[in-house]
DNA sequence: TGTTAGCACTCGTTTCGTAAGAGTGCTAAC
DNA sequence: GTTAGCACTCTTACGAAACGAGTGCTAACA
């Protein structure tokens, strides 16, 4: 069987219509709220044929129909290649007090959640390829020296190192030195073991402590990847009635407390280059997390450069308003991009 | 009418048994499980002298009876004297990892939540007393400078500050020395109009730096006040049946993703000196949230020093296991305490 | 005088059957 | 190909009846 023009109007009929009710729309309504001028009982037949196809479903006998997942799909694709070009801004409220990365991610989030009224989430950018700006030590006292890391893109991380033995004002001047003039401009993965060993020589009687110094760096920039994810709007779902069931949200709202799951999931998305930021729509048993499997999720890529990127992520019901959605995340991605361009 | 040593025995009778159950407690039940040896006619008597005292309450005629909140106040202010010293020690994860103030509260507030299977919070100290204990600043490049400021307790605050135009090497060092002569050791409420003059002065022509510098300081200080909260386990009130309901849970919930309210409450508590960590108890309507009201919230003051403390609270249903909560949460208190004055 | 057995009564909960309503599928007519 | 009509299905709402838990009261008992 073919979809045909009448099918496909038919089918977005429905699914409109369902967005805005939630409830299952039966051939009357159709009949009615095109203008196709059909009877209620040609649509009815031309329902049957779309549910043969498999892009609507009864939730029973006697019942209206809701769009499956097949159908959520055709829809969202259709409409994704219509949303090319038309993106108004959102309101520049994020570079106000954004000098710190966590505060801008958490403000994107909590701007996009009240925005759409669905609950989103952000990750911050992989560090991996972030190259070393700025590495500074300071005696904080005589059992702990304090290493500030800088890297691209002002992110900032802090690591207390205990010593065994306090090293004196000049000393950390002297590894200060060095440190910066070996390692600035690297990325990790540039920081290998002829140089770690260049390194050492130099620092001589201090080597251990360069060592110390080396583990703290990695341990800094990597060991907060996996919770590097800002959540906001979570009890938006609950005003969804299809969600709003204490077995279905409870598990949602655990995984966004928990936030581990959603960074696998998160990570888990390919870096999808592209036209239009990324934006990829999971519908249903697409998502990936057993929790989510009656919700759609929407996420999309902003990049600071070559290889340094996050995601965002918006989760609703599969009614979801997949035009809001996609128009506010290419909205914030425009936006986002602007920012980490800018002060670099 | 007096609250004898048989309506005492027969009310936490009843209290015990709607702790364990959360359904209404009928005279028989009580009758059969305590070890008085009445019938259940003659309970049912000292039953309805309890209601009418007010330390039960029916939720409708035919129905058994539960604990109203005077009865609550009751009984947790009579386990509260039992449980003076008897406190065995939470397993001690706290102390790994736990180099930085942010990821020892968050996990001393998973901990609690798992261990009670209740909802917690926790508050960062009070900053305003800190004394300053190393101020740094660094060139990241031309137009920024950036300023990490450790304060005592190894709380670290970074800040990044533009210039309008390069201070060069030498300069910063110079100012890094002067600033930390002048200020180290000081809290924010010494750093007066004097020293600041003082400082200027000495500046000359980068007394604006220091104006700013003096600025970003008193910023990183005090701006994240408001936020510094952590909950935990959130989606565990959804585990009891009398707050599994949306309306109550949304609100709930919202209260505990926003934060806002969460911090006022918290704010609102007085620094209660005492043996006890000044462990305080909320019942129904004594909660200072409404979205509290069908809750208990049990609070206590861990301390660092005179006048630096946070809060912690944890958050559940009326029909709390207080006896394990009151434990739980001085068993956290010495352990925050022992760390706190353990590295200094 | 305090305790207890017994009983009538109340009221929430469950169960069941019925009625209403929405929507379908099929058939026959246009 | 389209439509009107009708029988059928299935969910939901509603109410009555049965049930059960628990109470309050009274009268008897130790």
């Amino acid at each position: 069987m073919e979809l045909d023009e009448r099918k496909l109007k038919i089918l977005k009929a429905i699914i409109c219509n369902y967005l805005e009710t939630g409830e299952p729309v039966g051939s009357r309504t159709i009949s009615k709220y095109t203008d196709l001028n059909l009877s209620s009982a040609t649509i009815r037949n031309e329902m049957a044929d779309l549910e043969e196809m498999g892009y609507i479903v009864q939730p029973h006998t006697s019942a209206g129909r809701i769009p499956s997942d097949k159908g959520y799909r055709l829809y969202v694709d259709s409409m994704l290649k219509e949303k090319d070009a038309e993106v108004e801004s959102m309101k520049e409220i994020l570079l106000e007090k954004a000098d710190r990365l966590e505060t801008l991610l958490k403000q994107a989030a909590k701007l996009l959640a009240a925005n759409t009224n669905y609950t989103t989430m952000i990750t911050g950018p992989q560090y991996q390829s972030r190259k070393l700006k700025l590495l500074q030590l300071s005696e904080v006292d005589e059992t702990q020296l304090l290493a500030v890391i800088v890297l691209e893109g002002n992110l900032i991380k802090n690591k207390i190192i205990r010593l065994s033995e306090p090293l004196g004002k000049e000393t950390v001047l002297k590894l200060n030195i060095l440190l910066n003039t070996c390692l600035q401009g690297l990325n990790l993965a540039e920081i290998n073991l002829p140089l770690i060993q260049k390194m050492k020589e130099e620092a001589r009687e201090y080597s251990m402590v360069v060592s110390d110094i080396l583990d703290a760096i990695s341990q800094a920039v990597s060991e907060d990847d996996d919770v590097e994810i800002f959540t906001s709007g979570a009890t938006n779902i609950l005003k969804y009635p299809e969600l709003n069931d204490t077995e279905k949200a409870s598990g949602l709202l655990y995984a966004l407390e928990e936030k581990q799951q959603l960074n696998e999931l998160m990570a888990g998305l390919p870096e999808k280059e592209g036209e239009q930021h990324g934006i990829q729509v999971f519908i249903g048993e697409e998502t990936p997390l057993e929790s989510m499997k009656d919700c759609a999720v929407v996420t999309a890529t902003y990049r600071i450069e070559e290889g340094v990127y996050g995601k965002v992520g918006i989760i609703g019901p599969k009614r979801m308003d997949y035009e809001k959605v996609v128009t506010s995340l290419q909205s914030l991605m425009n936006q986002l991009d602007g920012i980490f361009k800018k002060p670099g």
